[in-house]
DNA sequence: AGCTACATACATTCACGTATGGATGTAAAC
DNA sequence: GTTTACATCCATACGTGAATGTATGTAGCT
């Protein structure tokens, strides 16, 4: 029996953990509380001390990892470089699948959002993150539109979802496949690649991206 | 009251599309047997007649719509031309993305599978799937290697899961975004630009693709 | 001493599975 | 064509376990 004040956040931070692990195996509506407290070495009494019920978690776990995340992803994206907006879009792109790839928590928390869109709390979380980033694609790809950066054939909007699509895609691929490839390095690879495919003149030169 | 055998088989169809728009809905694990039968216009009674439990019914859905789609895509990748597998899988992946577009069953199987991919029988079944699809991309890249239709960038490998990741984030942005873009002429231009991204010489002519 | 941080025990609800009953279709017998 | 016998198809009722939420007990910090 261990009740100090430090003891006490531990176990919140163990609960957390294991209904973070839990949750991305097995799902929400397939996990128990009484799962959860065992896992985290505890009984359901704790479980109900720290929080209210499952979506209390689920909120909390929110708090923890995805919204700052996001909040970062609002940040870079208004004090962007826009002269060059599709350099941008590559670089922190690329930064942010190394990041991720080696995060388990954003990884964790990706598969729990992705798999739980049904569960009213989360579908409102995931429709916002996809709106926020939706606007972020849509506003630098404007630019890049203006700024004549972009291929004859798509107009930015149709650049907007293709970029969409592939970062979305190298994320979810990579974790239903069981991580079969290097997200990071071959994620920038084919990243910049389509980037350069969506550019006004693919010239066929080497150049490396422009972080 | 009425029993007839074409009545039983159209209760059985009713339950079968309740259970599925539920399915899509809800999620399977917050789907209840109550509610799949109500909206059947039946009772629980109903169900139990025509179904084990409820992974019967996901069973008799995912050999109604899935299992025939998974079995088309094998077919057409045997008897696929193989002297340009690049515009054979433009040629295919399109059609399938304006079959999909128009198939409400395929789409809410589809968001059946990826939400559901914990519940051990689904899990098998996505695995299954994901893996018969890599398989064909795989061999039809390989060959396109040796044919020398692509770029020098990419591994044949690495052309492969940049498919993987366009096609099946197509499919997914397109249900998450609740269909806000035309699948079948935006998801085929997209397709197009990004293949011909992928051979050996992007050259900037305008010719369209040799379906 | 009083509150904190839990464990334990209890009550309740809810979904599931099964058992039963009944109304009608179906086929054979007459 | 009617009647009988039976199987089909489904509704209703009941039993059960599992998960939830709450109430209570209690050892230790402060």
């Amino acid at each position: 029996m261990r009740r100090s004040k430090a003891d006490a956040e531990q176990t919140r931070l163990k609960i957390l953990e294991a209904a973070e692990v839990l949750f991305a195996e097995h799902g929400i509506a397939r996990t128990t509380l009484e799962q959860i407290a065992r896992a985290a070495g505890v009984t359901r009494g704790a479980f109900y001390w720290h929080f209210k019920d499952k979506t209390d978690v689920l909120s909390a776990l929110y708090e923890r990892t995805t919204a700052p995340q996001l909040a970062l992803i609002r940040e870079a994206s208004e004090q962007a470089d826009l002269t060059d907006p599709l350099a941008f879009l590559e670089c922190s792109g690329t930064r942010f699948l190394s990041v991720f790839a080696a995060d388990r928590c954003q990884q964790r928390m990706h598969r729990i959002m992705s798999n739980a869109a049904m569960s009213e709390e989360t579908a409102a979380w995931l429709a916002q993150a996809n709106a926020e980033l939706w606007r972020v694609f849509q506003r630098l790809l404007a630019r890049a539109g203006e700024a004549g950066q972009l291929t004859d054939e798509l107009t930015p909007d149709e650049v907007a979802v293709s970029l969409m699509v592939m970062f979305n895609g190298l994320l979810n691929e990579w974790l239903r496949s069981d991580r079969a490839f290097p997200l990071d390095t071959l994620g920038a690879k084919l990243l910049h690649h389509h980037i350069a495919s969506l550019r006004r003149q693919p010239a066929c030169a080497e150049g490396g991206p422009t972080p």
